[in-house]
DNA sequence: ATGAAATGAGACAGACCTGTCTCTACCCCG
DNA sequence: CGGGGTAGAGACAGGTCTGTCTCATTTCAT
C-alpha cells in the first residue's frame, strides 16, 4: 500500500524480475496465490515466461518472494507506519491500529490478509510458503509486543497473541461482509486494555 | 465428528450417493475443496466415476453438499450440543464454546473451519460455494445470539459478532500453532461478557 | 560501435483437472 | 427367474497448470 521508488535511473523502465515481483504482488493479493498461474502473471507484467523462470527457479519462490514484499509494504510501511503515526502514546497506537483496519475494510478492494490466504490455501504444514506465511504472521506480533511493552504492559508474549487474535478475528469478519468488525475488535481492544491495567 | 446411523437397514452398505458424500467430507474437510479432486473422492469412497456425476451435477453441488453436512455434524451435532450439554447456564455455555475448541484445537487432525477455509479458498465473491460457506457462517451466530438472549443480553447481534469474532481469531491463531488459543480467546469471552452485564 | 547479457514470443512436454461416454456386471424386487 | 435400475472400470475430450526449450531481438557497458 506504497508505491515503489523508480529503482536505479529517474524514469527507467523496472527490471523484468521487477516487474514480475511487483505482477505477482498485486495478483497475489486479489486473488491468491494458488488462484494465480505464471501465466496470469506473466500477462500482467508483460514480460517472457522465460523471464520469470531466470529469475525465480519455481513459482513458489515467487510467491515467497510476494510474502516478503508484502511484509515490506503492508505490514512495515503501511500498519506499522499508520498505527506509529496516528497514535500519540504506545495504548493510542495499538488502538489505531483497528482504525486503520477500518478503512482497510471498507476499500472495493480488500480482498484480506495474505499470510492467513496463503496459510489456508496450503493445506500441507510441511510447505516452505506455509511456513514463510506463519513466520510474517509472527512478525506482526512481535511489533505488536514492542508496542505493549512500551505500554508497560509485563506479559508481552499473551497480549501481543490476545491483540493478534482480535486483528484475525476482526479481518475473518471482514471478509465476511462486516462493515463494523474493526470496530468489534476496537471495543473488544480496550477490555483487554484495561485487564492488562494499560 | 459424530458418526451416521447406518442408513437403512441393519448391516446394508450405504449407498454409493453417501459414500461419495462421506468421502467427500473426509477429504474437504482435511486438505480443503479445491486442493481435493473428484478422483481422490471416488478413489477414497471406492466408486466410480459416474457415480459421482450422476448423483451431483458438478464439483460445486458437491461441496454445497459438503457445507450441509459439515454444518449439520460440526455446527450442531457437536459444537451446538457439547456447549449445552457442558455449560449449565447461558453463560457458562457460551463459554463452553472454548472449552471443545481447546479440545479440538489439541486434535492432530485438526485443519480450521470449514467454512472460513472454503470462504478463504474461493476468491470469487458471487460464487454460490462461498455464499453457501458465509450463509454457514451466519447460522453459527444464530447460535450464539440464541445463547445471548437466553444470557438476558439486549444486544444480541453486536454481542454475537464480536463472540463469534474471539472464535474465528481463536481458530486462525490455532492454525498458526497456537497451543492455548482456547484459552486466550475464553479470556476475553470473560471479559466481553462483564461488558455486557452478563 | 561491438560483444555479452538480458528479454520477448511462443511452441512444447507432461501432469492434472472436471466432466462425458461406453460397456459390463451386479443386485434387487416382483 | 427375469428384467430394470444401479454401480464399477476406464477411456476420452478439452481445458489449465508448471516448467523447459529455442531463437530472434533488444539493451547495456565497455
Amino acid at each position: 500500500m506504497a508505491e515503489e521508488p523508480a529503482e536505479p535511473g529517474p524514469r527507467r523502465r523496472p527490471s523484468g524480475r521487477e516487474r514480475i515481483s511487483r505482477a505477482a504482488y498485486e495478483l497475489f493479493t486479489r486473488y491468491g496465490t494458488q488462484a494465480v498461474g505464471v501465466d496470469a502473471i506473466i500477462a500482467y507484467a508483460g514480460t517472457a515466461k522465460m523471464t520469470l523462470y531466470r529469475n525465480f527457479p519455481s513459482k513458489d519462490d515467487l510467491i515467497l518472494d510476494f510474502l516478503r514484499r508484502r511484509e515490506r509494504l503492508w505490514t512495515e510501511e503501511w500498519l506499522r507506519a499508520e498505527a506509529r503515526r496516528r497514535g500519540t502514546t504506545p495504548r493510542g497506537q495499538l488502538l489505531a491500529v483497528f482504525e486503520v483496519f477500518d478503512e482497510w475494510f471498507a476499500r472495493t478492494d480488500f480482498e484480506g490478509c495474505s499470510f492467513l490466504n496463503t496459510m489456508i490455501e496450503i493445506g500441507d504444514r510441511d510447505s516452505p510458503v506455509r511456513q514463510a506465511a506463519v513466520a510474517h504472521l509472527a512478525n506482526i506480533r512481535a511489533f505488536l509486543a514492542t508496542l505493549a511493552a512500551e505500554a508497560g504492559i509485563a506479559d508481552t508474549d499473551a497480549f501481543s497473541r490476545q491483540w493478534h487474535l482480535l486483528m484475525k478475528g476482526s479481518i475473518m469478519a471482514a471478509c465476511e461482509g462486516d462493515a463494523h468488525a474493526a470496530a468489534r475488535a476496537r471495543e473488544l481492544g480496550e477490555l483487554l486494555l484495561a485487564r492488562y491495567g494499560a
